[in-house]
DNA sequence: ATGCCGGGCGAAGCCCGA
């Protein structure tokens, strides 16, 4: 058996956080991990620094805006750039690949599904546009049975228990129940919401707005992996790292970790 | 409880994030 530590981390630029992923990289030593929000087109992006700490690194980038990708110890293949039921999509949001562990492996998933505020303008509208298609693409993976490992920034915060005060979001486009409807939608047809699945009581928020949010602990957890039933067969622990969180310049998400055996 | 933070872009002020 291998033990391996996934992780999934919204990084908000990755040029600006380039110091505290290395240092978290180092410190941690994960095998895959799945980054949002790089803010930079590949060109831009640093992956030398990344490729030096033994890393395979895949990205799917952007100027300025989204960005995703993964990182692995263990060789990727069968890369995916983009939600295959929403190729038409300008946003860079997703990328998918295989990893090969040992002759056997699990397909992984990075993920930034769109904020969508303000609610009533297209913005919201393209937020459920972009979560019915991968819905639709996470049925699809369902059919391969699989370990499938679904990690990022869903934008959603499913229950109340995980936000510090639902009064605070009421508003905001990550707690409207259209979105929340399709996370639960998911979690029917067969996938689990990891962190929830093994914490019944901890909120485990993943974000806290820039200020004085993280010091009082008003928090939403939307940073999730989805996990077919094969992958949360062999999950061992889940548990956010918020520790980067108190680092010099830091992201406004905190890693959400994975432990898996297989 | 709003962008007052923070980042990108591009060289001031706006777009974006949740």
């Amino acid at each position: 058996m291998t033990k391996i530590l996934l992780a999934t981390w919204n990084i908000n630029s990755i040029r600006a956080r380039l110091p505290v992923l290395l240092k978290w990289l180092e410190i941690n030593d994960p095998d895959i991990v799945m980054l949002q929000e790089l803010k930079a087109s590949d060109k831009d992006i640093p992956k030398e620094e990344i490729e030096n700490l033994k890393y395979n690194f895949i990205s799917k980038g952007q100027k300025a805006y989204n960005g995703v990708s993964i990182l692995s110890k263990y060789p990727l293949s069968d890369i995916t750039y983009n939600l295959p039921s929403y190729t038409e999509d300008s946003q860079a949001r997703y990328i998918e690949a295989w990893v090969n562990i040992n002759n056997r492996g699990l397909r992984v998933a990075s993920v930034y599904a769109p904020n969508g505020n303000p609610i009533n303008t297209e913005k919201f509208s393209y937020k459920i546009k972009w979560l019915e298609n991968f819905y639709k693409h996470s049925l699809k993976l369902l059919d391969y049975e699989e370990l499938t490992i679904l990690g990022g920034d869903y934008n959603i915060c499913p229950n109340d228990i995980d936000a510090a005060d639902v009064n605070l979001i009421a508003g905001d486009a990550i707690y409207q129940k259209q979105a929340r409807n399709i996370f639960k939608s998911i979690l029917n047809k067969g996938y689990n919401d990891a962190y929830r699945s093994l914490n019944l009581d901890d909120p485990g928020f993943t974000y806290w707005d820039y200020g004085r949010s993280f010091n009082n602990n008003i928090g939403v957890r939307i940073d999730h992996f989805l996990l077919s039933s094969y992958a949360l067969d062999v999950c061992e622990n889940i548990f956010v790292d918020k520790v980067p969180r108190a680092w010099e310049r830091p992201s406004d998400h905190t890693p959400l970790c994975l432990e898996i055996d297989v």
